[in-house]
RNA sequence: GGGGGUGUAGCUCAGUGGUAGAGCAUCUGACUUUUAAUCAGGUGGUCGAAGGUUCGAUCCCUUCCACCCUCACCA
């Protein structure tokens, strides 16, 4: 917020906290010191205090409550574990420092020394002997009891919505141990963790529309990249066996609670693998990841509790679809399919082809039935433009994605090592964006150029970390889960003018 | 992009075609075991922005901005 969108609340509030900052100066005491040592943290003194009772302790952290009493005054400091009473008397403290406390308001950082004990109530508080001012703030942080609710300003100013909401701190200790988790799994088997390019002069690997940029020494255009997979390969052509890589992406499309434009996937390949080992990888890797998260290896979907440790059901997609609606959608007609479709009362646009008809009666009546953990397999060739042809079945690929609380989690198959295939796929996905298809692949010469150095057979996979995350902590918005998502900017950036291209 | 909703004090929220309220925070005073501390008193608002209707608009209308929900597209 700038200066001038402040009202004349806010800059009062603000002058009272610099008015008490300049009594810290004036008392020579800096508002704003170095270091401050301390012993204990708040979750040791409060889980300790059988062995802490009587002792000294040096603790620090925000004021986020404070409660003068004349003579006495209790005060909660929150550090990065939790909160801790402290209980300041005058007579304990002495009369300047008393005074000084005056001088303190909520939301700046102390340093304070003391004995534990317990107080009346039970508390478990530290007994100021000493205390000193750490950090001066100059801006009120939101009301104490109802918290910050608003959700632009949760999002815009994160760091508020992080002090004043435990359970979100919570979630994004989630989201840490998920990562820690996948690279934990990865890393004891063999995985090596590797970094790719962002920008890429050719986009590739899944199917949308990019963020462009450009590079001023170079005067080239590059592309924010939308995928690593194309890269990762490469690199099982170079001889390592098994890479993944914690890899953000950015994707140029419509912001919703499932979509930020940037996001974080992980991608795995292994050598000498195909995607049924992938799967059985992928299983294992899911439930070491939930039990990492939610300390068991089940999570909750709408009341209800999905046990990970039960048998996982694999299946064809298009079984699941006649299982479901008792539509058959073996014969590859767009017309049949159609009307399939709407017999059954699931709308589909004029211009659609067999392989969204297909896609949209399995998004609409299929997928919110998906809550347990399903593999469904056997995908289409058309749209699996990097995965291996079925070794028995035409027209489809070894290609699975994984399924659970209705949501896909997973992504995997038995990567394309035929460079001539791979080429005859892209050259397909040319001629679909020659047609007007905006997100179809681009023809990589240089990775073709890689293949043709030849690359074992190899199973991939890549998942949604952010989405995994939902998942696993039962939030339904992709914000709640991104600590900065994308917004809007405010202010006159937002309205300069765009060069449409 | 379509449809719906929201925007009032630092925060959480009421409210009305006649010039705006509460709780918390803040300020003043009292108070040495409180914890949504209590008690007494006070300050604080371009009612998201700009137009329009009206004697008069925070309220009705139009446009715009931001966010949320939903549909379409995608992971």
């Amino acid at each position: 917020m700038s200066k001038t969108d402040q009202t004349q609340t806010q800059h009062e509030l603000i002058a009272n906290r610099r008015d008490k900052l300049n009594r810290w100066r004036e008392a020579g005491i800096d508002p704003y010191p170095h270091t401050y040592e301390r012993s204990h943290k708040s979750q040791d003194v409060l889980e300790q205090y059988d062995a802490l009772e009587g002792q000294s302790v040096s603790v620090a952290g925000r004021i986020v409550s404070l409660r003068p009493h004349g003579k006495s005054t209790f005060f909660h400091i929150l550090d990065g574990e939790g909160k801790l009473q402290c209980y300041a008397k005058k007579d304990q403290l002495g009369d300047e420092p008393y005074e000084r406390l005056g001088w303190l308001d909520l939301g700046d950082f102390v340093g304070v020394t003391g004995e534990v004990f317990k107080t009346r109530t039970g508390e478990t508080t530290v007994a100021v002997r000493e205390y000193k001012l750490l950090a001066k703030a100059l801006r009120p942080l939101p009301e104490k009891w109802h918290g910050l609710v608003d959700k632009e300003t949760r999002y815009r100013q994160r760091y508020l919505d992080l002090v004043s909401n435990e359970e979100v701190r919570e979630v994004f200790r989630v989201r840490a141990r998920i990562i820690a988790a996948i690279r934990n799994f990865l890393d004891a088997r063999g995985f090596l963790e590797v970094e790719t390019p962002v920008l890429q002069p050719i986009y590739g690997g899944a199917a949308a529309r990019p963020f462009v940029t450009h590079h001023n020494a170079l005067d080239a255009q590059f592309y924010l990249r939308i995928a690593d997979e194309l890269y990762l390969k490469r690199l099982l052509v170079g001889g390592y066996e098994r890479v993944y890589e914690v890899c953000r992406d950015f994707r140029n499309e419509g912001i919703d609670r499932d979509h930020n434009p940037e996001f974080t996937m992980v991608e795995l390949y292994a050598a000498y693998f195909d995607y049924r080992d992938i799967m059985n990888l992928f299983r294992e890797l899911i439930i070491e990841v939930t039990t990492a998260a939610r300390g068991k290896p089940s999570f909750e979907f709408n009341g209800q509790d999905v046990d990970l440790t039960k048998p996982w059901r694999e299946v064809p997609l298009l079984d699941i679809i006649k299982e479901k609606t008792g539509l058959d959608f073996s014969d590859p007609n767009a017309e049949k399919a159609r009307k399939g479709a709407e017999s059954i009362g699931v709308d589909i646009p004029d211009d659609a082809s067999y392989g969204k008809i297909v896609d949209d009666v399995f998004s609409e009546r299929v997928q919110p039935e998906l809550v347990e953990p399903t593999f469904l397999t056997d995908y289409p060739l058309e749209i699996s433009p990097l995965a291996k042809r079925h070794r028995e079945k035409a027209g489809l690929v070894e290609r699975f994605e994984l399924f659970m609380a209705a949501r896909e989690v997973g992504n995997a198959f038995s990567e394309l090592n035929d460079p001539d295939d791979q080429r005859a796929r892209f050259e397909a996905m040319a001629e679909a964006a020659r047609r007007g298809d905006v997100e179809a692949h681009q023809v990589d010469e240089d990775f073709l150029t890689a293949l043709e150095h030849g690359m074992p057979p190899t199973g991939g996979l890549g998942f949604g970390v952010d989405r995994l995350t939902m998942t696993l902590t039962g939030l339904t918005s992709i914000r709640e889960v991104i600590l900065f998502p994308t917004l809007r900017p405010l202010g006159s950036h937002a309205t300069e003018p765009s060069a449409e291209g």
